[in-house]
DNA sequence: GGTTAGAGTATCTTC
DNA sequence: TACTCTAACC
């Protein structure tokens, strides 16, 4: 009784604040449900209040999972969660598909003949790996690019090639080296974290049976995106209880080229047949214009699904152009704005600066640093990607598997100690040769000298210290303590300042690292963490991308295209409109269509709330040369009734306010 | 056998 | 610009 009167009560409160689409989507719980939100139909609102409406109806939230795609999208929706349950949440698991297979994996990859505490290697480990692989092999490394060669092992990895294609016999031969060495190495990528939990539940029917039933309600944020092994994941977890809610919108599909498919939406719909389907289409974010140019550029994709988005907000501004002579002058076109429209009131986090490429930010962020005002750029160069960085994870990742050769390979020499390529050399071919670990090699070659007087005494100071500091390492929350003696042990200071003729490069550097001693001793502290340890915490770090900074302050924000999908700004700035970036031309070369470049346009016009500046420069410096530059096709595709060009001088002269920036301009 | 300087070349988007 | 590889040097 008490339990149908809150749902009630529920029910006619969310009646009052959501529309009828978004409501039948919150409602209607049992069954597979496709939801078809177009942007800005408030998806997140409608996933949200309807955990909130399970929970109120007396599911547990531990039988509740829902699955996003980006770190970003979970964390907002976690917090949103949180916001209308409270406390409930205990037990619900709200993350992306990446950490889902992570945590399946932790349980239970014994089953599958992998050893616990295994290392998770990004793109660039397993560049690495491919990289000696090649050389094993004695392949010619001009023909055999690492960096295609992961696309391709992902390819091989997630079945999405049955046969080999090419017909190269080497590829085939790669991948086979490639998977027998993350497993000697004890290591995972990527694609293993959506490829093995798959694995493990057609070995293990009895583990898949025992989420089935833990999960009972399952939502899938960002459905478009979603890979055809992710969408076998979730199809095996809810086929029986067939209670799942797809949320997604195939104009937003920006990741086929990551293997995202948005046929899965066929799948679906053939796979749990007898789908409710709901269309959100009233978009409360934007303006009459921007989303009426939204809806042009859209239209012009030949394959996808009817949707058409209407406000009934007002038309607002047009859609502001601007040509700059070069980078900088698009850049300068920028921070005009954005001062002008803060004289008008606007806050600095109003402020959503797009681009395709993460490297165009550089120009924008010099102009911002030159006005003072604070701005944070989200995606770029990742934190735990930086050289330093990576450096002592690397350090950290070796204490914690001693298999793990790709973070060996990186710290046995860094900074120097006098072992160079022959001596690793030697090494790895003995280790291979005994079928024993380089560092049980290590080992065995420094207590019986074999290398010779001059070599041992290094490789014995490397084992030492290794040694040292693995015990350590270990003892109950001493990970940041131990981090932060061996970066003085190792002088990792002086090795920075031998390297460069830029003090201040290192001292940015060493910034950095203190930064991670914080990172790790704020997980340490967490007493949400139990039991802290160097496993959990480099787990961790290997599926984040470091979002640990509120999103609160005042501060611009500069992010890719990519990154920005999710979030809407007042104010957007699009630069870069142009032709090579936006299409960007090895999209173009490598698909042979230009439907997901439209589509990542859409998406970045569908971040405006209120405004949206595009600009693009005539000249683009590149490796030192002048490049001319066309504006971007999807320009065109815009009526040209919502566009309005502009002219910067001509607009300056009639606002005194700005000789300022006039003045500044003078001086270069 | 290891280190360093200088030449040569290029990684777009994310977990 | 920034990173990687090669060749000459220690």
């Amino acid at each position: 009784m008490i339990a149908a009167s809150k749902i009630d009560s529920l029910k006619n409160h969310l009646i009052k604040i959501l529309n009828k689409e978004q409501f039948n989507a919150v409602v209607e719980t049992d069954g597979p449900l496709l939801i078809l939100a177009g942007a800005g139909s408030g998806k997140t609102r409608v996933i949200t209040h309807k955990i909130q409406y399970l929970i109120d109806k007396g599911v547990a939230p531990s039988g509740i999972l829902a699955v996003t795609f980006t770190n970003k999208a979970a964390k907002e929706m976690k917090e949103r969660v949180q916001k209308l349950v409270g406390k409930q949440k205990k037990g619900m698991v709200i993350t992306t598909f990446h950490s889902l297979g992570l945590q399946i994996l932790n349980k239970d990859i014994a089953s599958l003949g992998y050893r616990d505490k295994f290392s998770i290697y990004d793109d660039s480990d397993c560049m690495k790996l491919l990289k000696d692989i090649i050389h094993d092999l004695k392949l010619p490394d001009d023909v055999y690019d690492p960096y295609e060669l992961i696309f391709k092992m992902g390819l091989i990895k997630m079945n999405l090639k049955n046969t080999f294609f090419d017909d190269d016999p080497n590829i085939p031969k790669i991948y086979e080296n490639y998977q027998k060495n993350l497993k000697i190495y004890n290591a995972l990528d990527f694609n293993d974290l959506i490829k093995l939990p798959i694995e493990l539940f057609e070995m293990r029917p009895d583990i898949l049976e025992k989420y089935q039933s833990k999960w009972k309600y399952i939502l899938v944020d960002e459905y478009q995106d979603t890979s055809l092994m992710q969408y076998k994941i979730m199809k095996m977890l809810a086929i029986h209880h067939r209670n799942i809610s797809v949320v997604g919108d195939d104009d937003q599909s920006i990741y086929s080229w990551r293997g995202a498919n948005s046929t899965n939406i066929t799948l679906f719909e053939k796979d749990f047949f007898k789908i409710k389907e709901i269309k959100l289409e009233q978009n409360y974010r934007s303006t009459g214009n921007i989303l009426n140019a939204a809806n042009a550029i859209i239209n012009n994709n030949q394959s996808r699904r009817s949707k058409n988005l209407w406000t009934d907000g007002e038309s607002g501004d047009k859609l502001y152009l601007y040509e700059a002579l070069d980078e900088e002058a698009e850049a300068d076109f920028v921070l005009t704005y954005i001062t002008r429209l803060k004289n008008m009131g606007y806050k600095n986090n109003d402020f959503g600066v797009l681009f395709r490429m993460n490297s165009q930010s550089r120009p924008i962020e010099e102009k911002l640093r030159d006005c003072n005002i604070p701005y944070k750029v989200i995606g770029a160069t990742k934190f735990f990607e930086r050289p330093e960085i990576k450096d002592i994870l690397s350090y950290m990742r070796f204490l914690a598997n001693f298999e793990d050769e790709v973070s060996l390979n990186r710290i046995i020499n860094t900074p120097k100690r006098g072992i160079g390529n022959s001596t690793i050399m030697s090494i790895m071919e003995h280790a291979k040769e005994t079928n024993s670990s380089s560092y049980n090699t290590i080992k065995d070659f420094v207590r019986l000298g074999i290398l010779g007087n001059k070599v041992t005494p290094y490789l014995e100071d490397f084992y030492n210290l290794i040694e040292k500091y693995r015990e350590m390492i270990f003892k109950p929350k001493n990970i940041s303590n131990t981090i932060m003696k061996l970066v003085e042990e190792i002088d990792y200071r002086g090795k920075l300042l031998a390297e460069t003729k830029n003090p201040k490069s290192v001292q940015f550097k060493m910034k950095n690292i203190n930064q991670l001693y914080q990172s790790i001793s704020n997980y340490e502290k967490n007493p949400d963490n139990m039991n802290p340890n160097i496993y959990e915490y480099l787990q961790r770090v290997s599926l984040s991308t470091r979002d640990d900074d509120n999103d609160d302050k005042e501060e611009v924000c500069l992010l890719s295209i990519h990154s920005a999908k999710g979030l809407e700004y007042k104010v957007v700035f699009l630069v870069g409109v142009e032709e090579g970036l936006i299409p960007h031309d090895k999209t173009l070369e490598e698909t042979g269509t230009d439907e997901e470049e439209r589509r990542l346009f859409y998406v970045a016009v569908t971040r405006a709330r209120e405004k949206l500046y595009m600009s693009y420069p005539k000249e683009r410096m590149k490796y030192n040369e002048v490049i001319h530059k066309n504006i971007s096709c999807f320009i065109s595709e815009i009526p040209e009734e919502l566009l309005e060009k502009i002219n910067i001088e001509e607009n300056l002269a009639q606002e005194n306010d700005l000789s300022l920036l006039l003045e500044k301009w003078g001086k270069k």
